[in-house]
DNA sequence: TGATTCCATGGAACTGATTCCACGAGAGTA
DNA sequence: TACTCTCGTGGAATCAGTTCCATGGAATCA
């Protein structure tokens, strides 16, 4: 039957060499002559020797593995650029990426992150869905960490999140831009809440506003859900009112997207009648929509890199207090936003 | 300084046994008394003790880990929901997923396949984003191995994939239940590339149309993208027919997505004017739309489970050929189903 | 020529678990 | 009493690598 795998010990038996000047060769150590190196090489060749891991592991005390986390229950799409983005810097470190999906269990969070350490793993990455602050599994403290898209309830552990205020304020400005001075905003989540996913957004819209020196009018605000329904109702109701906005700011694509319904069966068309921008940049949304969004992205791979970066270059349990780090979320141009309408034609006063 | 993490030997010393036996108690094995048994863990517990996994794998041999690696570029949400069933079914048996996406780069997934084998990975899970036939690294037949939503070129590989036909024909089904008798067909990819996810929901829409009796109509067929813009275009192309249809079905939500907008252009309700069926069930449009999509859900999650289910349970070298399963995708009522408009009112004719 | 340095090499020790064998004590049996 | 069996236990061997030390020969230098 097929002999077991060949070892280091059978190559060097083969090769007629020792141990050592494999595993020289193995890793492309200097100090071997270039005979003896493509004899053992050939052999490695001939009998298919491919070294094992553990060993390695063992002996080196280097794993090459970070641990990746998710937080609460992740239907989003945002999970996936998030690993992508990781992985790709983990690859250029030769690293590789266990990946747990924790699924909103706390139970199975605690036992992900020992598991996680007992295989070594030289950091942890914990990821959450949507900007707020989390309570993580006290296990982390002894491996590095970082929080993605998240941050722990002391800012015990380095944490990369977007910035949603500067966010909100791109945004805005994107609108001001093309002379609307009455920008509808609907929040995507409640205010009371805090989490500075909403809250920041609502800030970044107010420091706009008072910069082009338009006053904030809490008669254009609304506390939407996320959810397409939301954008639909408030949509409707923004433009009920008397003097209602001639642009929006949503707080997720997918209201946004409510909202193109709403101005269908008013008859309103985007951009001409009214315009619209976005945030989230989820990509199958905002480019399917007609006109396609206007909106902001959400650095998700950036984040993911920007993790596994963090835990490859920094120092571990030195006194400084973890890296906060905030980055920044580019607006993406589509078709939505226009110039203001001239209120020309069948206006009602 | 924090003295190196304590190994079995330490624990050994500390409590006054012999390594023997606190491996015994670590794993759970029979012949520890009662006594010891309890001195051992106040040991281990006292000292943070973690066991080493690598050591345990080099001994055992047993890595439990799995590979789950991704084909082409996957921008699309479906690759969570694949890696989460399957890691779902991985934590049941106590294994973890090491996940690695290709991005759709050949040298790429070579590496990552040499570099899961040297990991001991007890089985490599291959994961396209729609059906179709792949091209698989060689290696990967050193290592039991499954595919998903693909099948290699000589069905050399156990496969799981979604039963398009199947899909279709239920799609229609729903359609033709409603007394909807001329149906509009977009195929969601170019029928050339002989794709199953393209061929095979049109094959299940004319084996319905077939069952009830209604001929195909090669006039109500549209080779679509799959994409919003191409369900825009052919539904307006299609109602601008004579004798258009009145209900529709689309290869893809996306494209059922860009035919909302058109239908809202004509002034036609959903589901009174006209009525929809998509397919892939994407949740953030399908729910999103108003009214919600009525769509065929793709079994990403049960398609994750069965792959791992399978490469647990399955013995791998014997000589029959590998499992080719299909999976059912089951149809999401929503909203965008009615029955026939009666043709009373404003009617051309 | 003799001393020093450098290069190529072999192989023992080590990493931290599991496994298996040996052994002593106590219980059960004839 | 002598023999067997079972239970609880200790510890050496083992897994497959890396690391480090020792060694011999060639090259360099004084």
């Amino acid at each position: 039957m097929a002999a077991r795998k060949p070892s280091i010990q059978d190559i060097a038996r083969a090769a007629g060499v020792g141990v050592g000047t494999v595993s020289r060769v193995l890793n492309e150590r200097p100090n071997v002559a270039e005979e003896t190196r493509a004899k053992v090489e050939r052999v490695m060749q001939r009998l298919g020797y491919r070294p094992t891991f553990a060993a390695r592991h063992m002996r080196t005390g280097r794993s090459q593995l970070f641990g990746f986390l998710t937080d609460q229950v992740t239907t989003t799409p945002f999970a996936h650029e998030l690993i992508k983005g990781a992985q790709a810097r983990a690859r250029q470190a030769d690293r590789m990426l266990m990946v747990i999906d924790a699924d909103g269990d706390d139970r199975v969070r605690e036992q992900a992150v020992a598991n996680l350490i007992e295989r070594g793993v030289e950091g942890i990455i914990y990821a959450a869905m949507f900007h707020h602050e989390v309570h993580v599994p006290a296990a982390l403290h002894e491996v590095p960490t970082v929080l993605v898209d998240c941050y722990a309830v002391g800012r015990t552990f380095a944490s990369v999140v977007p910035d949603e205020v500067r966010g909100g304020r791109e945004a805005t400005e994107r609108l001001l831009a093309d002379g609307h001075r009455r920008i509808g905003m609907v929040t995507n989540d409640v205010l009371a809440t805090g989490y500075p996913a909403a809250v920041g957004r609502l800030e970044g819209y107010k420091e706009a506003l008072a910069a082009a020196g338009v006053p904030f009018d809490e008669a254009l605000l609304r506390e939407g859900t996320g959810n397409a329904d939301s954008g639909y109702g408030w949509a409707h109701d923004l433009l009920d009112a008397d003097d209602p906005p001639t642009a929006f700011f949503f707080g997720t694509d997918r209201m946004a997207m409510g909202a193109y319904f709403a101005f269908a069966e008013r008859g309103l068309t985007v951009p001409d009648d009214v315009s619209v921008v976005g945030f989230d940049d989820q990509h199958y949304i905002a480019d399917a929509l007609r006109p396609a969004l206007t909106t902001i992205a959400l650095p998700h791979a950036a984040m993911g890199r920007w993790a596994v970066d963090h835990l490859l270059t920094a120092p571990w349990g030195d006194d400084r207090p973890p890296l906060q780090r905030r980055l920044p979320c580019p607006i993406v141009e589509r078709g939505s936003v226009g110039p203001v309408p001239t209120r020309a034609e069948g206006e009602e006063a």
